[in-house]
DNA sequence: TAGGTTTTTTGATTTTTGTCAAAATAAATA
DNA sequence: TATTTATTTTGACAAAAATCAAAAAACCTA
């Protein structure tokens, strides 16, 4: 059984035949801890449930990377610009443990919106719910301090610090490694 | 002959039928320079075509006013979170110039959804327009430097600076107002 | 236009964060 | 386990931005 129509029943009711065209739709993809779903140039052309592990993008400013996000399980993977516009992306997505994704070609999932309206109202929420998150996350960082920033982060993605090193969480945070490190040892006392 | 139906044709075709039963949903708002859309602890009810005018988003953080969006003509207006979780909102958005809005009832919207398979391709799209504004502004909320963020600020969204006083647009790009007023005097050279 | 209010700019100083360097710790691998 | 490599912490100093104060400029409006 797969993990997208568990998924798509708890957003609204399928209908049977839609389950089985979903079905027919995915791709399984698994990942390697440093495996590239996404590199700058490519078009975005699949949009994956993350069904097990984690991933990271980002992108590359002065040779260096700034981590754009974090990928948990339950969370759809895919550069939403790309994506949606059909132009190359500048972002790197990349898994930082093994990862199993249940993955859409853009192709199908047109069709399955054309083919299904009950699938846009899916869709439609599904967005609705990254976008709710992506001002959640504008919120943080304009949050002026390092330290608040922080305290944020460990209070909505505490696992992410189990699986990934610090230097990414730092730019992440819009801060470098070394100021990171000193906020992290004032919260602890 | 409303706004709202060239908005929506530009995105996807629509029925006669559509089209009427969207032109008997509109409520047409005007808003003072001043007057308020929305204050804390009110769910978001509609969501609004900006057809003229200009809007400000923004929540208090310890007395002071956090600028979180401005709203030009072709935006649309409303709380993102509170709209769709339907929970009250923290944030205050006003008028900072006379506007003239097209509104949806929450009910409403949900009501054409239903009726008019359609519409949710309408409405995914704007979300979906809607969620890459979004990345973009969080890609340029990471730019480490004030004059960065400002350089992308008066590129795109100059329309702005007409309209908003320096103090709204500098806790909008994460920084102070002197900051703000010293990083323009010194992109002027 | 004079007087008041708001907005913007400038200056001096403090605080925060970044940079560079090196040490300490943890993790990976032979 | 010893050795290498990567990650995290700490220190000294520099740079950026915030803060506090005040002046200048722009804008109402009586």
């Amino acid at each position: 059984m797969q993990h997208i129509i568990e998924y798509c029943k708890l957003i609204y009711p399928i209908s049977k035949k839609f389950e089985e065209a979903l079905l027919e739709s995915i791709n399984i993809k698994i990942l390697q801890s440093g495996d590239f779903f996404l590199k700058p140039g490519m078009v975005a052309n699949y949009a994956c449930l993350v069904t097990t592990g984690f991933l990271r993008s980002y992108y590359l400013k002065d040779e260096e990377e700034i981590t754009t996000k974090f990928l948990a399980p339950d969370a759809v993977v895919t550069s939403i610009y790309s994506f949606y516009t059909r132009q190359p992306t500048n972002e790197f997505i990349t898994a930082i443990t093994e990862t199993e994704l249940e993955c859409f070609h853009y192709n199908k999932l047109q069709d399955l919106l054309n083919r299904f309206p009950e699938f846009n109202v899916i869709v439609r929420k599904i967005t609705e719910q990254y976008l709710v998150f992506s001002e959640i996350e504008i919120f943080n960082l304009r949050k002026q301090s390092a330290e608040e920033r922080y305290r944020f982060f460990l209070k909505h993605h505490s696992q992410i610090l189990q699986v990934a090193p610090l230097k990414y969480i730092a730019s992440y945070l819009s801060m470098n490694l070394e100021t990171l490190s000193r906020v992290r040892s004032k919260v602890r006392q």
